[in-house]
DNA sequence: CTTTCTAATCGTAGCGCTACGATTAGTAGG
DNA sequence: CCTACTAATCGTAGCGCTACGATTAGAAAG
């Protein structure tokens, strides 16, 4: 910066003081300067510059995984949307570990960062006591309906399954199931579970609960699809935990011959691209915010009303 | 830092040698210091740190998009493999525009990053230079066969569209289809195309290109394939871009009661979970290193002959 | 008990920038 | 041409840490 200070036949100051605020340099200097930083390439330390103002336009987010689109394209969407407002992501992964979700937030508050972003309300005790001694803003997504730290983005998971639930019980599906990924790896999925678990107890159906050893897997979600329904051959209708899960089903009903959705109706949840093109089009849940969550915006979270238009019938 | 050097009765600099080189401190005083840190809640400085030892444990991965399962698992892959190294990704999303990712490897250099990965080999002139000028390890990876600017990781597209051309050939298919997502956003997807051309063409077969508006999309590739098959009847194979494209264009088959492989052979490039579970499950691509790419392990580039196993043939 | 070494600790000088008060240039009005 | 003001520029003192040479403590040998 001094080098580019020297060519430009100006103080660092008024170098710094251009890189942050152009405006406020005549522009006969600002030209110079910019003349100077292109001919010097000069690009400047932004730990110098962070460490001076005690700032960073870092902005963590920790999630459980990036490989699920849910995930990606939240991550996607924030990150389009912190960097138009000068913000870059720290990102973390968990993988469903809350002693790694510690480490990590104990590596990127390390960073000064300007914000962070953390998936769901669970988190270790020790986690919990770092966050409150930060004083950025500290964002929970993907859940909703507890009390979080601070702000809080996302919809209630225990709704949703209520509502899937609901709107299989106006169709007169009685006997249902659960095909889930492991819940200790998705708890959100447990919390539809739950929900949906609830409502269909309400109207005195029943449900089978079937949860996968490991990550999203169609193959085994197959496998236990047609497992379920030797136990339980009464079995009317299916909510998968995700869409993956789903299309797994669907493959296994084919195969087995069963019909969707006269044997066996199926719903998903995530409302990928794909579910559109099954055979026959694959009943889902679109997430609310999905396509447009803009944090910076402000809190966006999610009433039943809403939830409920987001059930994609297409069975 | 200091607050701690003083509650454990110690300098800073002890604190700071504990911090980096534990060992380096007597066992006293690293408890004396440990029990000060707990006790205060201490999180280092990171941004400091960096400026004062001019490194960073920062390292810059620049992706297209990582809302698709490519990138987001080699993100996911190269995140924990780094972060045991004691590394930090920080992710830059081009979304497919050269100019992003100028302004990204700008932004990322400013950290003083320890590393750089992108993605291909195609970087405006002024990404190149500033690139050039700095003298951490560069990684392009996703692509092979050219000279890359520092270290180079991945296979060769071009090598992929031909083994996969010269499969089909053997399986006896000549007349076959490219179904492709838009070049302009997956130039791989390009090279794999003239790849599979020439090796089609070699073999005195012939190829139909299709691309999509735009990014994946399983209904427009089904749409796609209804529209080629109608325009050239003779197509015998189709291979399509990734998986998600193929899985469109095998739901279109099945609604069009086209039998696969009779009518229509589909071979897809990615080789992801669902693949197995379709009906038929479905011909794919692994690209190598998709499970274990450790790139701190050095270069992991593959040659035709580990291709070639790569290619799963199940339809 | 002293000497001699090595291991452990400490002090100081930056790292490259920003914040902010001090200074100077520039402009309008008298 | 001077004064009074505002806008633009500058100088300096850190930000919190690390590197490294200087210093001291501790152990082994005589």
């Amino acid at each position: 910066m001094s080098e580019v200070a020297q060519l430009a036949d100006v103080s660092p100051s008024t170098v710094s003081l251009y890189l942050r605020r152009p405006d406020e340099v005549s522009s006969r200097r600002a030209e110079r300067i910019q003349t100077a930083i292109d001919r010097l390439g000069y690009l400047p330390n932004t730990m110098a510059g962070g460490l001076a103002s005690s700032r960073s336009n870092i902005i963590g987010v920790i999630v459980p995984t990036i490989t699920f689109s849910f995930f990606s394209e939240t991550l996607e969407t924030l990150e389009k949307n912190l960097r138009t407002a000068g913000y870059q992501l720290l990102i973390g992964n968990t993988e469903f570990d809350a002693s790694r979700e510690e480490e990590l937030i104990r590596s990127i508050l390390s960073w000064n960062p300007a914000g962070l972003v953390l998936t769901g309300f669970s988190h270790s005790r020790k986690s919990v006591s770092l966050l409150a001694k930060s004083d950025i803003p500290i964002i929970e997504m993907w859940d909703y309906g507890q009390e979080g730290l601070d702000m809080v983005v996302g919809f209630s998971h225990h709704t949703c399954g209520r509502l899937v639930a609901e709107h299989l019980v106006r169709h007169g599906y009685r006997h249902t199931a659960f095909l889930s990924t492991n819940f200790q790896r998705d708890i959100r999925a447990r919390e539809r579970y739950l929900g949906f678990r609830d409502a269909i107890a309400d109207a005195g159906g029943s449900v089978v609960l079937r949860e996968l050893t490991g990550r999203s897997n169609t193959a085994e979600a197959g496998d236990l699809l047609r497992h379920m329904v030797d136990d339980h051959p009464e079995t009317q209708a299916v909510f998968c935990s995700n869409d993956m899960v789903a299309l797994g089903a669907m493959f296994e009903c084919r195969r087995q011959g069963w019909s969707i959705p006269e044997r066996l109706a199926i719903v998903g949840f995530g409302n990928q691209d794909f579910t559109g093109s099954t055979i026959p089009p694959m009943t889902t849940v679109e997430p609310p915010g999905k396509r447009s969550a803009n944090i910076s915006r402000g809190c966006c979270s999610t009433d039943s009303r809403e939830m409920t238009r987001q059930i994609r019938q297409r069975g």
